[in-house]
DNA sequence: ACGCAACTGCGAATTAGTTGCAACTGGAAA
DNA sequence: TTTCCAGTTGCAACTAATTCGCAGTTGCGT
């Protein structure tokens, strides 16, 4: 191999492979390749969009990989996958700060946002129903005003 | 036919059959069987299992006759498609109160709530980023305290 | 350096949902 | 009521999305 997998730069990268490993995992080109993708991605992209991206600096890699792996990050919740109306399966990296969505139903648009004010309000009806939140998903869907 | 599709004794059914109308669709026996089964359950059926309801009543009706009627369903705003975690399509009518779920991660079983306070909240983020909230979808995993 | 369980690519298989088609049927108009 | 036809249906074939078996490869602990 020419690359070496072990320097990580970037900080999100190293702490997600430190996740991956302690989770019994091995730190492998693909998957690797796999979490730059997803570190570097912008939008919410979605399986084949991944597979393309990756197959651009490693035109070996296989679709079926590309799924195990995205499987694999979910799992140990280095990766999110995310089911929006109308659309297939779409990821993101889970290594930034927590949030959810408004999706722009005229132009597929993604934005992310924050509430900490809505987070407590979840927290607090689930305990009032005898519940701990683990985690959750809101999502809104819009038009722009 | 032996049944008359028209005698519509319980109002939501009532309320639906006009909604379902006024769209130009007709009121079939297939999707009024397919109503009424979204209207009985308590819980939130997959389609596979709305399909085993209903034969249960006609066994001629399809599975692709399900499909179909669940999209028309949805498109008119009668019937409302969840994807939560981890598990296939799954459906409810919207005829009554809107609300939204929490799952319970151990028992997979879905618990219904409803939080004017968290509306609120939600249309005036999504107001201060310059969006209209149409509709929402927020989902609590949790487990029991 | 060694050994082996985890991982990978490939193609076949499975699952979930859709579609073409000929026959059927609501329901509006006559 | 009768007619008419676009909407609907059952069936089977089909597509898209995802998983799986397997043989060969490769991280990584020792």
């Amino acid at each position: 191999m020419t690359s070496d997998v072990r320097q990580d730069r970037d900080p999100a990268e190293s702490r997600a492979c430190d996740i991956i490993a302690s989770n019994g995992l091995r730190i492998t080109n693909q998957r690797v390749a796999l979490l730059k993708a997803l570190l570097e991605s912008e939008d919410h992209p979605d399986v084949v969009e991944l597979y393309r991206r990756l197959r651009a600096s490693d035109a070996s890699i296989s679709l079926a990989t590309v799924y195990r792996n995205l499987a694999s990050l979910e799992k140990v919740g280095v990766a999110e996958r995310h089911c929006f109306e109308g659309h297939g399966a779409r990821y993101e990296s889970t290594i930034s700060e927590h949030h959810d969505h408004i999706i722009d139903l005229d132009s597929d648009e993604v934005i992310e946002f924050q509430s900490e004010e809505i987070e407590q309000l979840q927290q607090e009806i689930a305990r009032r129903l005898g519940y701990e939140v683990i985690h959750h998903r809101l999502e809104l869907y819009c038009r722009k005003l």
